[in-house]
Parts: structure tokens; sequence; C-alpha cells
DNA sequence: TGGTGGCACTCAAGCGCTTTAGTGCCCGAT
DNA sequence: ATCGGGCACTAAAGCGCTTGAGTGCCACCA
């Protein structure tokens, strides 16, 4: 009897439920199905596990009609890897780390995210790499995920988003020795920060130069720009741009103003803005959701948009088409923005070497939110480009 | 020689770069800093691994005082337990699975799911879960993902969302094994399908009784409803629930079409109601992108909104509130929701038996886009709410 | 004084996989 | 005839953790 309970607890999971006690216990539910393990197909194959091992990982040490076999009862055994004991013999989680961190409640205002997400799935998924995503309230906390991750052995590496002016990630993950690949660049100076870190860069220069330069041939001289969140590096980065695009033009008065990149703090700047003396001909702003904010502002404020002031959005959405009249925006691809990420995150875990790569340059959608500036008396249009 | 090689081979990563041979290899990148284990507490508390875990997992057979003394040197060493071991010797993985089955294009235009994940990682951060999140195209995709996941031992759960009508998933989880919470309940009929499947459900038919109420009182006579997929139980669920709230009222005129949520789908069908002989007065829109674009077509036909025909979403957003006029929208708090969802899943797996839940009522949010019906000639009012 | 329990703790196996060090075999070179 | 070497494959250890089966010790009762 002893011996009995003895040999049936060591099969474990194999008992299939014996006899119509189906308590549904959660114990009873655990492993319904028997999970194939390569003991499993060495057995059938008639082989040792070791040459299951070298066989399915294409390493030397089997025949190729040995290989074949085995490929072929894995196979139909439906075989899969336990990652848990791939990760336990040292060859990683197969698993990438995403940490969103923001506050709960300006999530998902914006549909950057999810495209993003979703193109870098295409690429992880292909790879069998999957995605452990977890949404925090700030850097610190985001901080303390990638050390526990690290310490939970959870994830091979990690792509990061929304880098910051002095961002203390990539020194953590250094430390860390975790590879990352930044989404979105850190200072354009600095380059790449320790090995194992590459970076996906979007042009935030030239995505400003086209906008800046597309509003001055419309004939517009005052331009301010509804930034987003200043801690955040292309905040900082196209505030600089639109600085040395105006400088480059001898326009004086264009000004940068940053916010939480919410709608109300949109409207509330552009509130203050239209007010002025000389309110700006055209405003930029750093998301969607601003600036279809903005343009209800100004309509509200009895502006026409653009007869008064031309609306540009940094980021084109089914928003853009959803309020009156359609916002022209920059265009950028953020599915392959998030595929190129993923692509580079997987060949740095291949043992390649960090890089920083540069998006293509995002296009203006000219919409019905821009048009010619009214022309204004006390200055000529002569300096044209 | 021989010898000391093995040694240092054995000691693995405690090697510490000897040498300034530092070349940036892959191979060197890896364990930088070097994780603690359970021996290293061992060792330090002068007690046997066994002694350890139990500490350190409040199981009996250690004595207070050594228990706290391994804790503290647990916490000295920052130490965590490595998920990849915990789940081979059986503790499951630590981690939830969630998969959204949506084309890439289409993702991303309501700011739901990301609110939803929001939620859920309230609380499985709280519990030291971690969500392994895919985005595929399909159905049958993300089935075939619950059985890589389940294979590679990857997941200990999953939540499900967009439940359909004849839901292939809950089959296979049950044969699975895996337990999962149903975001969004089944068909109402059916009730719990099969062991270890918890449901969260929105109330639909309330949602649908608010919407309809309001808009009964407000003398709306002629409703129509733009609902989403038609494979989706909820789309279902409301498209039912109208028609019984309309023949309650004795309402002839009340219909739902289905969509693809899409807002190009939401202009297309609404544009053929408004162009009817005796169109709608009032149009329910299954989402904030649908309901917008619906209001921006009423607009450009020359109906006024909310003056000709009355407007409601079935969803709030930032949206509702960027678009003029502001549109009236049912509101539920997504994330709550969310953290319902895996609240339920956690207690599942922490044993807990399988269970529906409901989220409370959605409140109405009237804003602009809804008015009292025109007075209709040849119909009286006097049956009245 | 010997037995008996319970307590605090250790031992060792095992989870599924990788990997290093063998082992046996056959073939060609000496 | 013998040896070396390459090849196909096996044995076994180890990754970090859990867990059932001990082990030694002490208090307590008969």
């Amino acid at each position: 009897m002893g011996v009995g309970r003895e040999g049936q607890r060591r099969k474990g999971a194999q008992v299939t439920a014996n006899g119509p006690s189906a308590k549904d216990t959660a114990a009873a539910r655990r492993g319904r199905a028997r999970r194939p393990t390569m003991k499993d197909i060495a057995q059938r194959a008639g082989v040792s596990e070791s040459a299951v091992s070298f066989a399915l990982n294409d390493r030397p040490g089997v025949s190729e009609v040995t290989r074949a076999r085995v490929r072929r009862v894995a196979e139909q055994l439906g075989w899969r890897p336990s990652t848990a004991a791939r990760a336990l013999s040292g060859e990683g989680a197969a698993t990438v780390g995403l940490v969103l961190a923001r506050p709960a409640a300006t999530l998902g205002v914006d549909s950057f995210f999810l495209q993003l997400i979703s193109g870098i799935q295409e690429i992880l998924s292909d790879r069998g790499l999957g995605l452990l995503f977890q949404v925090v309230e700030d850097v610190t906390a985001e901080c303390a995920v990638y050390r526990r991750w690290w310490a939970e052995h959870r994830v091979d590496g990690v792509l990061v988003v929304d880098p910051r002016t002095d961002d203390p990630r990539p020194a953590l993950l250094d430390e860390l020795g975790l590879p990352a690949v930044v989404i979105g660049a850190l200072t354009d100076e600095r380059g790449r920060t320790g090995a194992g870190l590459s970076q996906v860069r979007a042009d935030d220069a030239g995505g400003m130069a086209v906008i800046v330069d597309r509003l001055y041939a419309l004939g517009h001289r005052r331009i301010a720009h509804v930034a987003g969140l200043p801690s955040l590096a292309h905040t900082e980065r196209r505030i600089r741009s639109l600085r040395v695009e105006a400088g480059r033009r001898g326009l004086s008065d264009v000004h940068s103003f940053t916010t939480d990149y919410s709608d109300t703090e949109g409207a509330a700047v552009t509130r203050r803005l239209l007010d002025r003396g000389a309110p700006p001909t055209a405003l930029i702003y750093d998301n969607d959701v601003m600036a279809a904010a903005g343009a209800a502002v100004a309509a509200g404020l009895g502006r026409a948009v653009p007869g008064d002031v031309s609306v540009v959005s940094w980021e084109d959405s089914a928003l853009c088409r959803l309020v009156r009249p359609w916002l022209t925006a920059l265009s950028r691809d953020t599915i392959a923005f998030g595929r190129l990420a993923a692509g580079e995150l997987a060949a740095l875990l291949d043992g390649g070497p960090a890089r920083t790569v540069q998006v293509p340059l995002p296009r203006l959608i000219e919409r019905e939110s821009t048009e010619r500036a009214r022309p204004v008396p006390q200055e000529s249009r002569s300096d044209d480009v």
C-alpha cells in the first residue's frame, strides 16, 4: 500500500482523474494535460536526453538521421522547451521587458503605445520571445522593476521608453548587465551610454524642421510650440530644434511651452497664447490630444482654424480625422518604429553590438487645420523661401 | 592547471572580470553583478537551504528567531527568488498572460485597453505577478499563444478579453488546465464554463437600459444603435438588450447595426441611417470613436447635434470632450474593471473557486450631444414615463 | 529509566534543460 | 597488430528552488 501510493505520487500529473471523484479543487485543475518533456522524446526516439538536446538545438554531436528522428518525435508530441528550465540552465528567460512609467490616468490618451507595442510584438513573437509588460507611476518605480526582473531572472533585456534628461536608467541597466534598447534616444550629444545599450532614435530635429519649413513657407512668422513633459529628452530636443529653426530664419517670436500632454493643459496654454497681444498664427502641439483640445479652444475664442491660426499635431491618429477641421499632423510609422526597436534588442541578445539607429523622417500630412497665414501689414513677405 | 581551470569554471559568474581584457562581448556582459541565491543566504545564516526555504515562505519548520535571521540576511543580500527555479520546482511561473486579438491597425483607437491593463497591473504587481502580454491578429492565433505559453510553462493563468459568441477559448483553457478569467463575460445564459474559469461581467443590459431610459424620457422614439463587431459576445448582448428595452416600451423603430468599431464604418452607417425617410432621432454608438465620427457626419449632412439627432457614446474618454458638441457618454471605471479582473485571477491562482462577478452599473454622463427630441406631430407624448 | 512526541533542522531528490566529460566504436595510419 | 583519432552518443552534474523523508534533541509521561 505504501509502495503503491509512492509509485502513484512519483508519476505525478500522469494520473488521469482516476475515478469520478472529480472534485474541482485547485489541485485537481493543475496539469490536466501533461506537458511532454525531453525525457519523453528521448524514450520514444530511443536515445539519451543529451542527444535530444543536441538534436533540437542544432548542435553537433548527433547524426543527421537521428536529428531528424528526434525532431519528428518532438513535433509529434507537441513538445516545447520549458522556458523555466531553459532559464535555469543559463539560457536566459526568452523574455524581454517593457515598463511604462505613466500615471494611470494619463494613460491611453494617445494611441502611440499600443501601436508601438504591436510593432514590437511582431518581431518578438517571430523570435519566440515573450514580452513582460508593466505599468508604473514613475521612473523610480521603473528602476525598481528592472532590479526585480533582473534578480528574479525574468527578462533577458528591456525596451526603455520615454528617455529623459538625466536619465537614471542607462546606468542602472549597465550595472545589472541587462541589454537594453532605448526607444526615442537619449540626448543627441552623449551617443551610446555603456555597452549593451542600443538606441532607436526618432528624428525630432528633422520632424521639427519639416513643420517649420512648411509653416514658414505658408507665411507664418509667429509660431508657438505646445510641448510635452519637460523632463522627457525628446521634448527638450524638439524645443531646441525649434529654436534653431527659428534662428536660422530670423524669427524672433517663436516659443515653446511645456505641458503634461493632457487636453486640459493643452487647452489652458492655448487660451493664454491666443489672449496675447500679438497671438501666434501657428500652433504646434506635441501630441494629437492637445492639438484637438487647442483647436477647440481657438474655435471657442472665436478664432477660425485655420483662418486665424493654423494647427499642427505632432502625432497622427484617428483623432486627427475626428475633429473638425481635420488636423494637419506629422505622421510616423509607429508600428515600424516598434519593429525596429525590437529587432535591435533581438540583435543585442544574439550577442550583436550596441548600435544607434535612426528611423525615417516623419511626413507631414496636410489636412484642413493649416493654411497660408493672413498677410500682416507691417511685414513684407519678400523674404519667403 | 587543469584543476585550476576547472575550479574557476565551477565558480562561474563569481569571476569578476579578472584582468583588463574587458572585451565587451555578449558573454562578458552576462552576469556583471551576481545574483544572490538561497545557498548564499544559507551559508551566511548558518542553516541549510531547506531552512531558508521554510523561513522565506512562511512555512513551519523553523523557529521564529531563525526565520527572522534568515529574513534579515535575505534582505541584506537583496535576494529575490528566481522565478525560473520556482517555476521549475512546480510553483508556477508567477506570471499571468493577456493576449489581445486585434489587427494591428485597429489597435489603440480606443483608450480602453491601456486603462484596463493599468488596473490589472496594480493588483498583479502587488502580488508579485508578472504580466506577459501579446498582440495577435485573430482568435486562432490567440489560441496558439495559449498553447505555447502553457507548453513553455510561461504563465499560471490568463486574462481573456473580447469574449465571443461561440468562443473556442474557454474549452481550450479548460483542456490545458489554465485558470482564466474572462473579462466582459460570455453569453449570459451559459454561466460558468468549466472549472477554473471566472468571469467579470460588464452589465451590458443595465447599461443599455440606462441609455434607453434616458432617451425615452427625452422623448426619443426612433433610436438606432451602431454596434461593434458582431462576433463579440457583448455586442450581441447589447443588441438583445436594446430589443428588450424597446419592446418593453412599445417602440418599433429601434434597430441595431454592427460594424468593425472603426470611425469609417461608424460614419458610413450613420450616413445611411440619416438618409432614410424617417431617420432616427437618437443614435447610440458602441464606442467613442464611432460616436465622434457619427456626430461629424450628422453635422456634415446639415443635421444639428443634438437639435436634430442626439448622440450617445458607449465609452467615455478624452475624445468625448475633444469634439464639439461634447458627447454624452456611458462612463465606467475601466481601471477598476481591470483591478477586479486581476483580483479574480489572483484568487483563482490561490486555489479559490471560479466565480462570476459583476461590475457596477455604468453612469450616463450627459453632455451636449443629447437633448429632448423635437416633438413629432403624429405622436402624442402622453405615454411618457 | 525508557519510551514517545514534537520540534527545529538537515538531506537528498527532483523539476526540465544544458553542457562537460567521458565511452565505445570503427577506420585509417603506422 | 596497434594505436590514434574522429564520430555518435551517454552519463552525470548543475542551474535555484521546493519538499518529503529523515535525524537529533529535548521535554514529558508512565
